[in-house]
DNA sequence: CTGTTAGCGCCTTCAA
DNA sequence: TTGAAGGCGCTAACAG
């Protein structure tokens, strides 16, 4: 059994489908008033609810805002959610999400989804990929983006710009200075560490990942520091956690050398290319018995929601998760000329990069 | 700039717009491979995108899920709604989100967007309410929903069914034993701490918190123990913050008090209605110099994801919070009969509420 | 196997 | 101010 109709409405206020329309919608003015009542009355007694789709139709907008995450779940992109809901409900819109589990490919697949809902506006969350591997699926993506564009839509991309998207009207990236914030961190870090630098990356071509290393590394050879080690591995906390295991026992033996000579002076400092990543780090650290910050000292970045919570508390970068699935969600740049939003991050001290004397510790 | 049409593919193509439609899209069988052929070019060099709102209109489907939670950065309904988003990739669906912070009264205007917007079915999570106050707000409720399934929207509920909801067809509740497992938990801890036991719970009126609350009180009667105190406080982690903030002094002189006589017995159990709860209790007697377990146990409720980082290992109850939503995001329980799936619980205790020694402890 | 016809529910010209 | 007519893009019946 379908919803009533308009034309139902109408006929049972005894008025046309036109003015039953013009009632029931925004349409320039509400007719005579009494005319109004009866079909808002007529429409109440039938639970009459409009047909979102068929205006959608008709209309040009359908009041719908496409969300790509890699996971919901993930507190990342789940803040950024956050931020792009709040958008959607300020302008009376829906978002529609879609998740990937970080394969590119299903990216487009979202897009053309979305495009064929007829979508108002797209966000693109998550890393971008130059891999070899990912051409294709970033070719598609940016063809598809492109037609939808050029359709009329809006796109919104948080971080960076879509590998091979031409810079269409309608598209907009939230630019994030990962590289000078990567840099930031790593010279205050150089400032009151004097140990080596360990990076953990994820694989070479994922972009976020390589600005963070490549500010980090220019970080550290401003303060006069040679290059750190990078090790690569998953982008998540189980990449993390393998990242963590390897370097454990090297710490540990590292800590034992140099127990006999003189202080803790050689304890490395290990930068986590995201906070994900650096709890699963930690994580594999604790489990082998390396106490963070007396034996090594970690830093992440992005400041998820998680960390509030998280002992030893982390030293990160905090980005505006919210605020960039915010301005995401929006049509374009606060200021116009260019597609561009640049948000802002900061660079958060806490307790797992102090270098207090090891001897002062627990 | 509009997309281009099935019209427009067709003429290109040289054939009908019902042939055009029959080669793009599953009806029947496609016609003959040449003809198909053609179309598929025609589509391809057009970058035909069929437009799902157009043929939403005319099929029943719309292919959507409509998800209703009060915060989707909250790492509970993340992992909910990850697995509303799983079933709606199995099955071919998008999600389309809403969010209420809490508010009963946004839950009817979601359920008539989703409804406009002639969503398949509608998951509810979020704790239902019987207060006073939201009478009004679960009347419009119910009244929304049970219009939504007459007209053959199924809905899904997460934990309790929607207050004066009548079980209608298309009614479908994912049960939550709480009561049942709260209680459990009460038998587990009673069985190895001795001390009081003292409750922070929501507000009353909040279901899921009433029944855990009511669930240990029961747990706690069986093993012959007397009821604890229950503290009401908000149902998120400020609640949680201001409720250890609370605790936190009569903890530290209670255990002053007893530091003479003998032992650390008296230390008391926190029970705190769910795990977000839990862990702004523990910041807040962090912050106030109280050890846990050392000065008191703590135990929460859910098992989310975020416990996995958390120090000190929170004892709780597990739910399997993604296929919670999985199940609700299905069209009914699978077994037939009764609009009712229940899940099950696990009661996991972790080193928050582990009763060795106090001397033995850090 | 293909093309024609008739709507799905609504809005927006137009004419009255 | 109100009603009638046409069409948004697509599909499902019918014809041919």
């Amino acid at each position: 059994m379908a919803a009533s109709t308009l034309a139902e409405v109408a006929r049972l206020a005894g008025v046309s489908p036109a003015t039953a329309s013009r009632v029931l919608n925004g349409s320039a003015r509400t007719p005579g008033p009494d005319i109004a009542q009866r079909v808002r009355k007529a429409a109440d007694s039938l639970g009459y609810v409009p047909n979102a789709t068929a205006q959608g139709l008709v209309k040009a907008s359908s009041g719908l805002i496409g969300l790509i995450v890699h996971d919901i779940a993930d507190p990342y992109f789940s803040a950024i959610a956050h931020g792009v809901q709040e958008t959607a409900r300020e302008r009376h819109k829906m978002v529609l999400l879609a998740t990937t589990d970080g394969t590119p490919g299903d990216e487009h697949t979202a897009v053309a989804a979305f495009a064929a809902r007829r979508a108002d506006s797209i966000v693109i969350a998550g890393s971008r990929s130059t891999r070899r591997e990912d051409d294709g699926s970033n070719a598609q993506l940016a063809a598809e983006l492109d037609r939808y564009c050029r359709n009329g839509g809006r796109v919104g991309v948080v971080g960076h710009p879509v590998v091979g998207a031409s810079a269409a009207e309608g598209y907009h990236v939230v630019a994030v200075p990962n590289e000078e914030l990567a840099a930031e961190l790593a010279a205050e870090l150089a400032s009151t560490h004097s140990g080596g630098f360990v990076i953990i990356g994820a694989p070479e071509g994922l972009l976020t990942s390589d600005d963070r290393v490549r500010g980090f590394q220019r970080g550290l050879a401003a303060a006069g520091l040679p290059p750190a080690e990078v090790l690569r591995t998953g982008f998540n906390r189980t990449g993390g956690y393998e990242a963590g295991l390897a370097l454990a026992q090297g710490i540990l033996d590292a800590r034992e050398a140099v127990q006999t000579p003189g202080g803790a002076a050689a304890r490395p400092c290990i930068f986590a290319v995201n906070d994900v990543v650096a709890i699963g780090v930690v994580a594999a650290l604790r489990a082998k018995g390396v106490k963070v910050p007396r034996d090594v000292l970690i830093a992440g970045f992005d400041d998820i929601e998680t960390l509030r919570d998280f002992r030893p508390a982390l030293s990160t970068v905090r980005l505006p998760l919210e605020e960039m699935g915010r301005l995401a969600a929006l049509d374009g740049p606060a200021q116009a000329g260019g597609a561009r939003d640049c948000i802002s991050g900061q660079v958060v001290l806490r307790r797992s990069t102090e270098t207090v004397p090891a001897t002062l510790e627990q």
